[in-house]
DNA sequence: TACCTTTGTTATGTAGAACATAACTACAAC
DNA sequence: GTTGTAGTTATGTTCTACATAACAAAGGTA
């Protein structure tokens, strides 16, 4: 009895135990690499589900699955009689589909406010380089809507000012993701609150900025319009430590 | 005939013929929707396919091919015996299943270069928030290899310097994003090669700014860092007006 | 009593066959 | 030449059956 075990021992060895992967998984992988080699470009046919399967020696709902997430990811289009054909991924869109604050975890939610703040002080230089006269229109009637009183009023309006300025770089992917973004600095605000003062540079002042200042003032407004949230960036930072 | 026809036309306004998605879409939305209302959260045990089919009235293999995207998402995880649950989804990673620069159309490619740019010229602030001196040793080590002649190399410690700038923010996620658009970037730097000319201001000097300068001084000289790129967005923004 | 093996149950993983349906093809009829 | 009809093809959907891992409970041995 105990040479057998040593014998099946020995046999284990020899195969591939790393098994941990499903058969779908394996398939999604195959396909995957296998576009990247054959070089498919958007629009290209690819091969039928049965040849798939009969290629990789799976069932056809194995196949069917591994498509399946291809799909959802919007890597392929399928249409009947005619077969699959690879598509145009919209990378934001598969990203839009796991972006839910309820189930991240605080330390994501820290991460995105913090890029939130990276890429708004990122957005003078491009600002200055796509803004127009209409623009500044559109920012001034934003700005002249603020009221000082309502707690509801004031986010509602801190949307509408700094997704103006997103929308004014001319960069939609840009712009998408920012919005995408809005609900999980929603939840942050939650956090914050307690410790929220409002900046020493308005919106008002940073428009004023946009039409007759520099970049550099700019960028030196902007850092401190966005000074609570970074107060409350280093009160994290602090707390971890 | 002519009254039959008009006959149909009301009744396919009433049907809702807006049925372009397949079942698995539908089970798909239906099983997202559903964990949200639930308010489920990760660990959560999730409903066994068989009841999750009967429920819905539609097959097991039709749920499984929902339940297998979900779990292409990082949404849901499964174990034998025990079932389904929720999981907590890695944002990143789905994302990075659809970042290919070989299917991607050039205006993405473009968008996603100027939202490189803003990330970079808005590192400045939480740079200096958290670097530490070991940082900067790193940075000297890196900026110390540098060799003027070769392209490769020059490419090869422009990335070295620039990830570890993202590195030190301590935010994982932003720079995990940075690790993930670097092949977008390099793609773009093809188009770019023929304009490039190297900006006013060194890695060197970078890092003397971050050493010794201030947050301010470092906003200014990575813009002129940046210079050739920036040179590059006007020069495609000209292009497409 | 404590431990260990066996057996049973449950839910996912995989396979195969069958039929439905949409879309294209080609032939035929008027 | 247009219309209509039947046939073909590949995806969409369902059903059944079995495999497999993980856990639970029962039963036997020390």
């Amino acid at each position: 009895m105990d040479d057998s075990k040593t014998t099946v021992k020995h046999l284990e060895f020899d195969l591939p135990k790393l098994n941990n992967l499903t058969m779908a998984d394996q398939v999604e992988l195959k396909l995957r690499e296998y576009f990247k080699k054959k070089a498919f470009k958007p629009g290209d046919l690819l091969p039928k589900e049965l040849e798939i399967a009969a290629s990789l020696g799976v069932s056809r709902n194995i196949v069917r699955e591994a498509l399946s997430r291809l799909k959802a990811f919007g890597l392929i289009e399928t249409k009947k009689k005619r077969g699959m054909v690879l598509a145009e991924p919209d990378i934001l869109g598969s990203f839009e589909k796991v972006l839910d604050p309820l189930i991240m975890p605080d330390s994501i939610l820290y991460d995105i406010f913090g890029l939130r703040l990276v890429l708004e002080m990122g957005l003078a230089d491009v600002l200055f380089m796509y803004k127009t006269e209409k623009d500044l229109q559109d920012l001034e009637k934003i700005v002249s809507k603020e009221k000082p009183d309502s707690e509801k009023f004031r986010i509602k309006n801190e949307i509408a000012f700094h997704g103006k300025l997103y929308a004014m770089t001319n960069n939609d992917t840009l712009k998408r993701f920012q919005n995408m973004l809005l609900p999980l600095f929603d939840y942050v605000v939650a956090f914050e609150k307690d410790h929220y003062k409002p900046g020493g540079i308005s919106h008002a002042d940073l428009l004023q900025i946009l039409k007759t200042g520099s970049v550099e003032d700019f960028r030196n407004g902007m850092r401190i319009h966005l000074e609570p949230h970074f107060a409350w960036l280093e009160h994290i930072k602090n707390k971890e430590a």
